[in-house]
Order: structure tokens, then sequence, then C-alpha cells
DNA sequence: ATGTCCATGTAATCCGTTACATGATTAT
DNA sequence: ATAATCATGTAACGGATTACATGGACAT
């Protein structure tokens, strides 16, 4: 389990509340890991009964206050421990493509509607990263902490460009076979 | 959830023992979902109870007998129906990626060996893809099924070849910063 | 002797998802 | 008016992992 550490290298770089941490699961660090608010929360509130993170409330007008929660020096050595052991190897899980094994069975019609939808949702992805990369990363010299960054964003650029590859070659394979299927109907 | 589903793809294919089952989530299937044996075997009474599969027993001399599964009508409806559906979003969950946000942190070392075992293992799944695809989709005219799955294995080989040059690439970046680290130390 | 393969399962625990709950502010 | 954003959580459930358990066959 992970989502310990992926919250701590959040907060090695700045304090952030359970909220703002939320968000960034859904972008930077959501890229390798996803995790909902819930989980979150209760996370947060284990990370700090071993005191590894701290909280402090910040008030606020005109909004809910906040409970901002910075890493604390056992935080930082735990992450570097961690770093030192191996990884599990990646979980994948995808139920769309699982639909490829079950392709003498399924409505073809209905699979390329939703290759067409990943086509278009890994360019936008690859959109983003591209801005991102020239907006944060066009710097000559970059710290430590800006490199490792900088290799991810490109594992992330170079998956998008091969998914975006697929979905296109795919589909011409699918719309050849839905021809084939009705060969002169119209 | 889909493991149902990921097993009832495989039983479309052919019959299998819960055993045989968890082998294809080591290869085939497993790369788009894993599952352990324990998941299996009790995804695979579930999916009795629901009526979708049947069992008989393979007696067996030498070793110990088997309960073969097979897919039922109901189960292939069901498989229809789910294909039909839209897919959740592919979940990523990846420590060894996260360990780049941490970059300032962490051991080089210690990642570098990391990432030169990670280069080992995407390079020997890619020769396995190779190999399954001269083997098994040489021939020029190929059923739908075949089809499908043709277009699994093409996902994954490019993904192999993707995260393989990224390997190469981040090596190199980790390489310099190592160097970087401790000037003239020899 | 030691380990791997075949083959199946149970039990406990942990992680993740879904649903529920609140309430003010700001944008369309 | 309606919806989205900010901000926090609890409760129930379901899925996944880890540990435990068995036992013969076969290879090194």
């Amino acid at each position: 389990m992970a989502l310990a550490e992926a919250i701590l290298v959040c907060l090695n770089e700045e304090d952030l509340s359970g909220y703002e941490l939320a968000k960034r699961f859904d972008t930077s660090v959501g890229f390798f890991w996803k995790a909902s608010h819930q989980q979150i929360y209760r996370e947060l509130a284990v990370l700090k009964d071993k005191g590894w993170v701290a909280a402090t409330t910040v008030e606020q007008e005109g909004k809910p206050n906040k409970h901002l929660f910075s890493i604390k020096r056992e935080g930082r050595q735990h992450l570097k421990a961690w770093a030192i052991e191996r990884s599990a190897p990646a979980t994948h899980k995808d139920d769309f493509l699982l639909k490829l094994y079950a392709f003498d069975v399924i409505d073809l019609q209905a699979f390329a509607q939703e290759l067409a939808d990943r086509r278009l949702a890994h360019q936008a992805r690859l959109a983003l990263y591209e801005k991102i990369l020239s907006k944060r990363y066009a710097a000559p010299k970059l710290t430590k902490a800006q490199t490792g960054r900088l290799l991810a964003l490109r594992g992330g650029l170079s998956y998008e460009r091969h998914w975006l590859a697929w979905c296109n070659e795919s589909l011409s394979v699918v719309h050849e076979q839905l021809l084939a299927q009705r060969p002169a109907k119209a």
C-alpha cells in the first residue's frame, strides 16, 4: 500500500489540506495513484496518529476553516526508507481492454464508440502534459526535485502518445470489421 | 468491478479450473487485470451461484482432482450486456513512479538499480509478446476472436516499447545526477 | 533434503467505493 | 433558480491482500 507515501510526497513539496490533497490526486500524483477524498481524510488521521504529519487549523473568512497538514521529520525519514525498498509491480486494471478478449461476443458498434471516446481522452491528456512541459520545464537548469517530476512527466507524455497511436490503429481495424460484417447494406 | 467479467472472458474461450484461471491472470488477461487465486476461487463460487458458469469434477491420477468450470448461456448474455456499458476509467497504481515525486529525498543509487531492473522486465515482456505475435498471429486470415486478441497484444507491445524507451532515457538522467552529486570522487 | 508444481480452499485484515450529511459562497 | 466550488467528515459495504492450511508428485 502506498497511499500513505503518495500523501507524504505531496506534503514534502508543500503544506496542504485534505481537500487540496484530493485535488492533487485528480491531476499530478493522480497519474500514478488514484484516491478519493474519503480515503485521504482517513489516511491523514492515521498519519497524524503515527506522528509523521502535523496539523494546524487555518481560519478563513467566507469559507470553511482548513486543516493544514505538514510533513514531520519522521515522515521524511519514512519516505527515505520506503524508497529504498523494492516497489510492488504496478497494477493495471482496465475493463475496456478486457472487452477485446470477448471480441466475438460483444457489440462492435458500441465498442467503436467507446474507443473513439478514449482516443479523445488521450488526446486531451497529451495536450495537458505538453502544456505543463512547456510552462514548467522550459528552464535550462532544473532543481533535483524538478528533474524527478520531469522524468515522471516524460513518462506520461510517452504513455499518452502510445495509447493515442494504438486507438487510431485499432479504430481502423474495428471499422473494417464492421464493414465486413454487413457487406453492401446501404 | 470486472473480476467476474475477466473470468467469464477466459471461460468464453475454453473450460478452465480455478488453478488454470489463476495462471491466465499471470499472463494474458493479467496484462489488464491482476487477480490472486484466492479471489478467483471466491468469485467462481459467486458465478456458480448466479448460474453463469457450471462446474464438473475431473478425476486425475497422480494429481489432485480438478473442478472444471464452463460458461453458460446466461454468462455469455451477461458478457454482452456488460460490454455495451461504458467501462470505468482505468486505474493506475505504481509506487515506483511515485518515487520520482520525492526525487530530492530518496537514495538515487537504489532508485537507479530498481530502474535498471524494470528495464530488464520490460525487455523480457516485449520479447515474450513478440514471440506470441510471430507464433500465433502470423496467419493471413484471422477469426474475429483472434482479431480482438491481436489488438490487445499490439497494445501490450506498444506499451512495453514505450516504457522500455523511457527506462533507457531515465537511466541516463539518473546516472548524470549521480555523477553530478559526487564530482571527481575516484 | 529442498524446492517447485499441481490443486484447492478458509480467515482475518486492510483498502477502496458508495452513499449519506452539512452549509456557505460564487458563478451562470 | 441551479449548479459548482470550498471544505470536512461518517458509515456501510465490497473488493483485495496476506497469512494459514493441506498433501502428493517430481526434479535437483
